[in-house]
DNA sequence: ACCTTGACCTTGG
DNA sequence: CCCAAGGCCAAGG
């Protein structure tokens, strides 16, 4: 696992704001677009082995679904950050949470 | 070098 | 809305 990759996606979950998320295929994307490597699967692999100190639970699927093994937490964290969730709680409502750097931009 | 696995994504039933 | 199938890229056995 490159070292350079891993960096790369960490400090971009760390920008994200509270109570906004993002995809791993978006992470993917942007990653991607200035290293030209990885995909949703690899970004999941890093969060996974490398993600402990980053806001991991501001990440989820496209669907807003939250990672798997991990929806308990991620769902106290995410509630805690008044992020939009669908009635039952168990997904986010990516409509309105959706976050990307680009949108984001400076003055 | 080959095959399997994985915190994924999209499309079709 | 849920489930299954194919495509995807890289890591590990």
């Amino acid at each position: 696992m490159d070292e350079e990759y891993v960096e790369a996606v960490l400090s971009l979950v760390e920008r994200i704001p509270p109570g906004r998320v993002m995809a791993y295929g978006t992470i993917a994307e942007v990653v991607g677009s200035s290293l030209e490597r990885g995909g949703p699967r690899l970004v999941g692999a890093v969060l996974s082995s490398y993600g402990a100190a980053v806001p991991w639970w501001r990440v989820v699927t496209a669907s807003g679904r939250l990672p798997p093994g991990s929806e308990v937490r991620a769902r106290r964290e995410l509630a805690a950050e008044g992020c939009p969730m669908s009635a039952d709680g168990g997904r986010v409502d990516v409509r309105h949470a959706a976050w990307h750097p680009d949108a984001d931009h400076p003055t």
